[in-house]
DNA sequence: TATCAATATTGATATATATCATACTATATG
DNA sequence: CATATAGTATGATATATATCAATATTGATA
């Protein structure tokens, strides 16, 4: 638990979400006075399923999963935070304790804010509070339709998909070092670890990517497209 | 489509969402002024994917599913709205055209409210916004983790899963008439018509439900929440 | 460096699920 | 009334996926 704690001022801040524009200068010195900010490295837990809620985490750099844990140790991670996401954002407002665990899939960089100064801020500031509901219905529509899209898909059809998505999304590249093992894949998109192996090396096989360890390159992304839309 | 239109008033109406009370009376006034009531039947269609949004949709009476088509007329039910919740809340303020279809599964009765008048309201009620971004955030709780455990199951904890949320959600009785064809039950849970069939007959033989047409009788419930809870 | 544990890989096999075929309702429709 | 049409039902078979087993590889640690 290395939390190296630095602080710096809200209303300069580098990485601010564009939310946080709506913000009076009050609000943003209130944010200030009540957040903290926390370097982690990959691998740390941050929030654990049944803990108390008290901050909305906001993702300034690095990577991070949030997951759900089940009966037998097994792990379903939910969603894949990339910067400048609010973690969790779906769940925190309607439970007092969290429902789902937080970890980093890369060292990152979080600013922690009280959610109650969150709270406080939506019953003064209807922007702020508009936008906010916006932002949770983006973050619910992609990952519901990423679940929905799950049951159709066969096996082929979601390697296929998650191996563009983090090409697409989160690397915004063709060439990238998969953040996560094949094991984590598999809970992401409701697989065993075999066929997550499997389904890569058949890929590799047919010239669709590349594979060295972690590294993956996307070699015939209209035809992982094809793969992914068609199941 | 006999749209029966019936015109009430907000400030004594019986359906009224808890949601309405933080209203002021002048904001409930200018619902009242730009709400439409109308009275649907079975299998109508109110919104379809693609249309432009303007209304929120709130259920008074009845039973409706909100669903994606997908390829080849195929779809998707993503959730089936009982009384007294707002439909298709989680992507209404993030698109401008609806992303899912939503049809009456019994005769119905909805409260339309223009969503601009919504949005306003949000803007200058702190209270309605905070509690709007709660009831968010249950719904979507819901409905998440019913996809995120559909993943998990087999198909005989999905239907166990199913035939347990008629009962205990939306009819509270452990015999009911199933508002649903068994090919929607398979849109519903990821699963085939064959399939559905298979299993509600294998319950049935197993004693854990009876079965006559659409009428459904939970006979041993512990069984079936074991099957449901243990995939 | 040696050792251990976790991860990755591949093959063989079992199991779950989809698909195909067929028949048998109910319900609508001319 | 006859005849479509969708829904329900069941069996046989094909296919997809999970499971089991064995080995290789990597990464961490003493």
């Amino acid at each position: 638990m290395s939390n190296t704690k630095r602080e710096s001022r809200c209303d300069v801040c580098i990485y601010k979400s564009y939310l946080f524009n709506y913000l009076t200068k009050q609000e943003t010195a209130l944010v200030n006075l009540n957040k903290k900010e926390i370097v982690i490295e990959k691998g740390e837990i941050i929030c654990q399923e049944g803990k108390p809620i008290k901050y909305l985490v906001y993702l300034r750099e690095g990577l991070m999963k949030l997951y759900k844990t089940g009966a037998g140790r097994t792990q379903q991670i939910i969603s894949i935070a990339t910067p400048q996401d609010f973690i969790g954002l779906l769940s925190v407002f309607s439970n007092t304790e969290y429902v789902y665990s937080l970890s980093a899939l890369e060292d990152s960089s979080l600013c922690m804010i009280e959610l109650d100064v969150i709270k406080k801020i939506i019953l003064q500031n209807g922007k702020f509070a508009l936008s906010l509901i916006e932002k949770m219905n983006k973050i619910s529509d992609v990952v519901l339709s990423n679940k929905v899209e799950l049951g159709v898909k066969q096996l082929r059809g979601r390697i296929a998909h998650i191996l563009l998505m983090f090409a697409e999304q989160v690397y915004r590249s063709d060439i990238y070092e998969l953040p996560v093992s094949r094991k984590e894949i598999g809970e992401l998109i409701d697989m065993r670890t075999e066929n997550v192996v499997r389904i890569l090396s058949e890929f590799r096989k047919d010239q669709l990517i590349g594979i060295e360890g972690k590294k993956i390159e996307i070699r015939n992304k209209p035809m992982l497209k094809k793969i992914s839309e068609l199941g």
